[in-house]
Formats: structure tokens, sequence, C-alpha cells
DNA sequence: TAAGATAGTGGGTAGTAGTGGGGAATTTTC
DNA sequence: GAAAATTCCCCACTACTACCCACTATCTTA
């Protein structure tokens, strides 16, 4: 059973092997709707982590970013960051997507992977860095995160 | 897999060699769209950088260059700059297509580049340069950047 | 509870991608 | 018109990637 299409919920600890590779929850592929042509695509999390797309739900993103101007430079390096480390991956017969070197340093992942469904995307931690980056994230905040808990009713 | 045709994202370590030669990333290739020929068009940057248009892209961009008026100075330098520096290099056997040195110079570039995927165009970059011209944007306009990113960015 | 189906993990291999260099063809210079 | 230089095209080597297969564990169903 899943929920609507190209929702992801819930949490899971996967392995990533030698080659960069790790699967899918095969409740997250089949969560995926057709036209995504079984493709995510994976790039740098504004925390230490990977975050991974559906293919569709990407395109949305790109579509807000090309009606940019490029005539301000702060407007390039900010397109210039997020498209730089996007790399588009088709998972494989056995449902796993490769992350490129690059995406693996900056997550700092190790074999053992986190991943977690954030609604409309997928994030993949090291669960060390999870820990440390929710401490951190609270301490600096504690005041929004309880604005938040009344504004939305759970 | 790739996305939409013409369209680029990643980022891609290769090398430039003696007779000015850069490989074109094979997904990048993959991209392209028939209509380009194999043939890509590689000009100046605003950023210190090489920019390299999809030939039918670039043809595009010529369009709206020529709708500006060229009453104001200012038009004339921004349409001659781009103008005088583009030139077309078709990808050979294996995917390279060449730098002109006047290119090469003005981008600094040595053997080592990085290429980058900005959706409709490519970057080359030196390495060095990249970091420098991305901090200097940063700092010009740093909330910009966050209003960018929250904006956006999902 | 047993058997089948599905899910996750690991590794081998053929084909492709990236790099460097040689030589033919063309252009330039004396 | 010949020599030199430059440009362009082709070939060959190496490394890597994408695909395939096999094994094990877990879940499902009869």
């Amino acid at each position: 059973m899943t929920l609507s299409p190209n929702t992801f919920t819930g949490e899971y600890s996967y392995s990533l092997d030698s080659k960069g590779r790790v699967n899918i929850p095969a409740r997250y592929r089949q969560a995926l709707s057709t036209d995504n042509e079984n493709t995510f695509i994976a790039t740098r999390g504004q925390d230490p982590c990977v975050w991974v797309y559906p293919m569709i739900e990407w395109k949305k993103i790109e579509t807000e970013l090309r009606k940019l101007s490029s005539v301000s430079g702060i407007h390039r390096t900010f397109i210039r960051q997020i498209a730089r480390s996007a790399s588009p991956s088709t998972y494989d017969k056995q449902g796993r997507i490769i992350l490129n070197p690059s995406l693996i340093s900056y997550a700092g992942l190790g074999k053992e992977v986190l991943i977690i469904g954030v609604f409309n995307k997928i994030e993949i931690w090291n669960p060390e860095n999870l820990d440390l980056a929710d401490k951190k994230n609270m301490e600096l905040d504690p005041n929004e995160f309880n604005a938040l808990s009344e504004k939305i009713v759970i």
C-alpha cells in the first residue's frame, strides 16, 4: 500500500556498496509514477545529506531556475551550485541508483546509510551526521521549532 | 538516462590537451538533439569561464541579441563581446571540441578543467577560478542567495 | 509450516568512454 | 612552387561503467 504517487515517508537502513550504488526502498519505487521512467535526480541537500527527487519533481525545480535571468552574478552562482551537483540516475534491475563520488563525500556517506522519505523527496544520510544536524538545528532555533508546532496540527 | 533534450546538469573533471581539445561528457552528447548536428558554439562567459551552447540554443540567443537596439554604447559593447569570441565547433569521433587559444587564455584554462552543466549551456572552468568567482558573487549579495533557496528549492 | 515470491547485496564482464599520439590534407609563408 | 606549419581525422590503449547473473534473507501465501 502506498500513499499518493511520488510521495515518500518512512525510514530505512540500507548499504552503499563499493561501486556507489544504493537501493531505493521497494516501497518508494512502487510509489513512483510511470512518467518518471524509473529515474531519480540526486543532488546536494541543504543539510549534509543527499537529496533524491523523482524526475518529474526535479523538472519543476528546473523550470523555476530557468526563469531566473543570468544577468546577475548571484543568480548565475545560485543556478550553478544547484545544477553542478545534480545527476540523473535510472535504477537498475535490482532497484539501485548510483551516487557519484562527489555526492558521497559531500554527505560523508559510509557503508551504512539511512534513507528517509520526506514527502516529495528522499534523503540519504550518514546516520551519525543526521543526529548531529538535528541537534544543531534545534539548538540554533528552538523558538522557531515551537512556533512551527503551534502552526501545524498533527 | 538523460533529462530533456539539450539540458545539462552535473560536474565532470576532464583534461584539455596540448591541441586545445576538451571532451564533451558522453551524457551531454547523448542529451544533444540531432538538429544540432553534433555542433556547439563556444564563447566567453560572463564569469571567467567558457560557455558552450548547443548550436540551436545559440541561434535563439543570436536572435535575441539582434533585437537589442544598438543605440546605446553598452549594448554595442555587450553584443560585440559575445559575438566576437563565439566560434562553432563540431565534436570529433572521440567526442571532443576544440577551444581556440583566445578562449583558453580568457578562462585561464590549464590541463585540468571542470565541466559543469547549467541547464541550457555548459561551462568550462579552471577549478581554481570557479571557487574564487563563486566566493566573490556570494560576498556581493549573500541575502539574495538565501532568499532564492527558500523560494525555489523545496 | 513449507514453498514460492520478493527484496537486498555482491561481484564478473562486455562494451563504452576518455586520453594521447600519428599521419594525411590543407593552408601559409618564403 | 616548395617547405613549413597548422588543422583535421583516424587509430590504439586504458580505465571505467552499465548491465547481467547469482546468492541470501525476508516476506507472503497456501
